[in-house]
DNA sequence: GCCAACGTTGGC
DNA sequence: GCCAACGTTGGC
């Protein structure tokens, strides 16, 4: 039995050369298979659940950043690229009966209005606090808080600022 | 392509 | 349990 709670939020990232957001629009719910990293995997096994809110994140692209939103479908889904010998995610050690690697189907709920770089979240002192934005970080799921959620969205009706602007903003911000 | 940072593996 | 070697992530 779970307390149930308000929906919590969480950042997950994804090659778009391997699955993008534009992917997750034509297929509607994808598995998140292939994570094999235990803190990631605790994350979506014991954190997660049905109905919390997901910033898309591409990563390694150009330029990476957060390009849509989503929500989390289901819970408890078993990846079952471990048990696959042809995949590169086949984990030999994992057994049927006690499956390591243990994920959540993600639903798409819509592409932002425009891709946010993350040179455009650095930007924003507001979001310093990001895991996505600390020193060595590099988690590929990650929690969110309500805040961070709420400004990048905001971030994403607004347009893109040119580079003159951003170094007025930082000007003016340091004042 | 480079490389910093991190995680995992395995010898001892 | 320590830690060096190795592999991976992911920005640039």
């Amino acid at each position: 039995m779970t307390k149930s709670r308000r929906p919590a939020h969480w950042l997950m990232k994804t090659e778009p050369e391997t699955f993008s957001i534009d992917d997750l629009a034509r297929v509607k719910v994808e598995p998140w298979t292939g994570v094999r990293n235990y803190q990631a995997r605790n994350l979506m096994r014991d954190q997660m659940q049905v109905g919390d809110r997901v910033l898309f994140y591409h990563s390694n692209a150009e330029p990476s950043g957060v390009a849509g939103l989503a929500t989390i479908h289901r819970t408890g889904v078993v990846d079952e690229t471990q048990f696959d010998p042809a995949s590169p995610y086949h984990d030999p050690a994992s057994r049927r009966d006690e499956p390591r690697w243990i994920c959540v189907d993600v639903a798409f709920e819509h592409k932002l209005p425009r891709l946010i770089p993350l040179a455009e979240l650095r930007e924003v002192p507001a979001l310093a606090d990001m895991v996505l934005l600390r020193k060595g970080s590099r988690l590929s799921v990650q929690p969110v808080t309500p805040a961070e959620y709420a400004l990048i969205v905001k971030l994403a009706t607004k347009p893109a600022p040119t580079p003159a602007a951003s170094r007025a903003s930082r000007t003016t911000a340091r004042r």
